[in-house]
DNA sequence: CGGAAGATCCACT
DNA sequence: GTGGATCTTCCGA
């Protein structure tokens, strides 16, 4: 776990966002989501990130300008978080992209421990320190990990207990795009590249593309 | 109003 | 590799 140095740990601005999700998806890559818990800092550093493109995209929750209550935090300005619940069981944590309306973000897949690893283990209900990259390694467990619930949905991403600041960005030549995780139900889009991870990095996701 | 499916994870074979 | 957990959302009737 290598320490956060401080101009690591200045915030993105919401600027960052303002673009389209597949240009923010990679740039994202390196970048620490920094999360207060009771008093206590746990930092994550994203390893690997999805973008989905908004209307024009079969995958997207936006589909079509679909929109209803569940997603409303999608269409709220860039720099936002959309948080919502799957299967039941786990959350997702996006960065809504671009200006209102757009209804595009990107799915933060996969973290690595940078600081705070024990208080994520214990939000992950774990009590052994864990094996290889499986901590933060996944958009569930990283929800988990970082204790985010629909209580952060629709919070601005530079705020106190949540935000995403400037960390170690991946270089380019050590992301690997691929298709996205899950969607298999979105027809041709399914093999769309848009699912950015670092190369070699043990907390990415499976399949690992590399 | 019912049913199906879901941007996942874990345990087990 | 397969199936179960668990529940909200959404669409069609």
């Amino acid at each position: 776990m290598t320490k956060a140095r401080a101009g690591e740990l200045s915030v993105l601005p919401r600027s960052f966002y303002r673009r389209p999700a597949d240009k923010v998806a990679p740039a994202l890559l390196g970048r620490y989501i920094v999360r207060r818990e009771a008093g206590a800092r746990l930092i994550l550093r994203i390893v690997e990130t999805e973008a989905y493109l908004g209307a024009g995209d079969p995958a997207s929750h936006a589909w079509g300008g679909r929109r209803t209550a569940r997603t409303s935090a999608l269409f709220r300005p860039g720099g936002c978080a959309y948080v919502y619940l799957v299967y039941g069981l786990h959350h997702m944590l996006n960065v809504v992209t671009e200006s209102e309306e757009e209804g595009s973000a990107v799915l933060i897949r996969a973290g690595e421990p940078v600081a705070g690893e024990r208080a994520m283990l214990r939000n992950r209900g774990l009590v052994e320190p864990i094996v290889g990259g499986a901590l933060a390694g996944g958009p569930g467990r990283l929800c988990q990990a970082l204790g985010i619930d629909l209580d952060d949905n629709r919070s601005w991403l530079d705020g106190e207990s949540l935000r995403i600041c400037r960390g170690r960005p991946s270089s380019p030549s050590r992301i690997v795009a691929a298709p996205r995780v899950g969607v298999d139900y979105a027809g041709e889009a399914a093999s769309w590249a848009l699912r950015f991870v670092e190369r070699e990095n043990p907390n990415v996701s499976r399949p690992r593309p590399w």
